[in-house]
DNA sequence: TTTAGCATGTTAAAATTTTAGCACCTTTTT
DNA sequence: AAAAAGGTGCTAAAATTTTAACATGCTAAA
């Protein structure tokens, strides 16, 4: 399959956003992009992801709405696989180290009452 | 200042390299990069990078060094939170439940009690 | 000291990416 | 029914990215 990394610098902007989004029309794709081109750009950016297979579309109405052919789940690992090996060593505790950091403003206790429960529950689950 | 995200293709794939090794020669890229081009192309792509501000370099004997301009620190909370958004909903916990997830075959008991450690000092800082 | 090896700097061609423009189709409004 | 609005497909030009080639300098070995 491909390769993210493969992906030129506005492909993987449009894919960032459709990701986010779940999925997209071209118009959406548009509003979100920084320095936008053309709405005529943006279709051509989204016939070319959809040839290469990164993207589907299906009609909605009037319009297309494109999604990711790659599931949610498998994009989401292979990215945080990535992350973790580029900036943390490969190492998880030190991406959960700066996850906590970058998070700690937004956590209520009962939050962190949840990320433990997920590690317990990966605990048991992992034999 | 400058965005990751307007970063060509290779450009993106050098910095990674870095950032994977904190500071590397030439050579070191030129090994570690898909379809590899010339020595003197990544030469040229490196000062290219240098010229943005993305990165430095320092002599080392005969040859340079190179290492990002940005500290470790601050590029890895950017990327993480971008992840995050991208992929998680912005959503702390759901990012962890997929880092559990990937990592549980690497993940001793010892571990999980060093992750419930951080998560535990993170919630007593938090307040 | 001359040559070989290995490093860098610069430049311009090649390839890819990015863009806009035009043609056409469908729906809605007048 | 005609016109306007808002979609898409396609194509080729413009801009950027990517690359290799060539020139230069330094160090070490012959």
């Amino acid at each position: 399959m491909k390769e993210q990394a493969n992906l030129s610098r506005r492909e993987r902007q449009i894919m960032d956003i459709i990701y986010q989004l779940k999925e997209a029309t071209v118009a959406q794709v548009l509003e979100r992009l920084p320095n936008p081109p053309s709405y005529s750009a943006v279709r051509a950016l989204l016939r070319v992801l959809e040839n290469k297979g990164h993207l589907c579309h299906k009609q909605d109405g009037p319009r297309y709405v494109f999604y990711p052919t790659l599931s949610r789940e498998t994009a989401r690992q292979t990215a945080l696989q990535h992350l973790r090996k580029t900036f943390f060593n490969g190492s998880t505790e030190e991406i959960m180290a700066a996850l906590l950091d970058i998070s700690e403003d937004d956590l209520s206790d009962e939050d962190y009452h949840r990320l433990q429960a997920l590690i317990e529950k990966a605990r048991k689950e992992g034999r």
